[in-house]
RNA sequence: GGGUAGGUGGCGGAGCAGUCAAACGCAUCAGACUGUAAAUCUGACGCCUUCGGGCUACGGGGGUGCAAAUCCCUCCCUACCCA
């Protein structure tokens, strides 16, 4: 396949939605003119689920494929042995060989929504790393400073606070920067938080295979609470939410984040521009863009039709304050009820100490009605609906 | 090998014999408000209850005492320092 040099194309590739190219952008400008270049993302299968967030690189690398270079995701079969410490305060847990597969099985139906694989080579890094013997780990480490290693902020954090560093950990950046090492890449891209893996591996390439690897670098998107996307915080869109959850979600993103969502959908960038603008000058009212963006972004992981029912779904429950048209059932032996009961059985309620609360509150409605008298007998009929605030519902069937 | 500091609710972190289901912060949930599941404000936030209370909890086990998260013994775990 011959590679696309149209100027303009490179610059969006290289101008949206990234951070920075190391060493200089326009180096690495003019190699993508001329040749074909090899690059690749690589991310570890540490969890079975993917977000809004992993999708910057994953898009990032397709961009580039469409371009004609030879693009490839590294899965971190072997690094994911050693756990990434980057932007983690504590180490991480390790993780079992069999949930290593099933991330891996999981992650491949999530990413085909988005990877063209015809264009798109997949390798492991467990394929060269595990077969590493002592002499060459040791060759490895010689070219890289532990001074170096030791110096990172996430490191000297963890000192000064009294927690400590495993020797494992200060491995990762070697075991990352080797696969640089036996790709022979032109670049490799990952987020910001993997600036210094991904440094080393430009000073291992540059030693032991006397080749310059390029660096870009994406932004790491916010998640709903506006605070880093990552499944500890538990603000993450993931790829399999369901297209009404996803659009929830979207529209629950703080204001500000509105146009750097917008980049991780196919709109144009111009008309993201204007949305900026837009926005700034309080032109269009916020709500109608995330409205729009919601269905951009749901369109692209359940396609179109689903996105449209999602949008109209949203509407009704939270404009028109209607029920949702999918309610959970339940089936209750039961002729009557307390309603402390019945919450627990419709599992809308964990405990009745924790369903009593909420009908003090007067978060509970009963066909519409808010009831709250936590002594009530409710009478079972087929079709009573039981709401808890604004979004949990149940249906007797 | 020696020394020191620790292990408390989803997390961080007070409490150091009674008034502790455990301050405070975060997270979570409900209410008000709103264009939104945003922001802000209010409240709740172990389980069971015949709404009076009851039960289980502060790393594990054992003990002292009317009474223990708090004292003693023991075991396990973690961190730091020295060698």
């Amino acid at each position: 396949m011959k590679i696309n040099n149209n100027p303009k194309k490179i610059e969006e590739v290289l101008e949206r939605m990234v951070d920075q190219v190391l060493p200089y952008k326009e180096s690495l400008k003019n190699l993508m003119k001329k040749r074909k270049i090899k690059l690749y993302l690589g991310v570890d299968p540490t969890s079975s689920k993917l977000h809004l967030g992993h999708t910057i690189g994953l898009r990032k690398l397709q961009e580039f494929a469409d371009l004609g270079h030879e693009a490839i995701l590294i899965i971190g079969t072997g690094t994911v042995l050693a756990g990434d410490p980057s932007l983690r305060d504590s180490a991480r847990s390790i993780i079992t060989q069999k949930e290593v597969e099933n991330n891996i099985k999981t992650w491949k139906k999530q990413t085909a929504k988005i990877l063209d694989f015809s264009k798109i080579k997949i390798k492991y890094n467990g394929d060269w790393l595990l077969k590493l013997g002592l002499k060459e780990v040791i060759d490895i480490a010689s070219n890289i400073s532990a001074i170096k290693l030791f110096q990172r902020d996430m490191f000297q954090r963890r000192i000064k606070r009294g927690d400590t560093v495993w020797t494992h950990e200060t491995l990762y950046p070697l075991l990352q920067g080797y696969d640089s090492v036996v790709l022979n890449v032109d670049l490799e891209i990952g987020g910001t938080d993997q600036v210094f893996n991904m440094l080393i591996g430009r000073e291992l390439q540059q030693k032991m295979k006397k080749k310059e690897k390029f660096v870009l670098t994406l932004p790491l998107i916010l998640g709903v609470d506006g605070k880093t996307m990552s499944k500890t915080s538990g603000n993450c869109i993931w790829l399999d939410d369901s297209a009404d959850q996803m659009f929830g979600k979207i529209m629950s993103i703080p204001d500000e984040l509105i146009a750097e969502y917008f980049l991780l959908t196919n709109y144009p960038i111009k008309e993201i521009e204007k949305i900026k603008k837009d926005l700034k000058e309080k032109k269009t009212n916020p709500r109608d863009l995330k409205i729009k963006l919601a269905e951009e972004v749901v369109a692209i992981y359940h396609g179109q039709k689903t996105a449209d029912k999602a949008k109209k779904e949203f509407e009704s429950i939270f404009k028109e304050k209607k029920l949702p048209t999918k309610i959970p059932e339940f089936k209750i032996k039961e002729k009557k009820l307390n309603i402390l009961d019945l919450m627990v059985k419709t599992n809308l309620s964990s405990s009745k100490a924790e369903a009593k609360r909420l009908v003090i509150q007067k978060g509970v409605k009963i066909d519409s009605k808010l009831e709250d008298d936590w002594k009530k007998i409710i009478e079972i009929k087929k079709g009573k609906v039981i709401q808890i605030g604004k979004r949990k519902f149940a249906k007797i069937g």
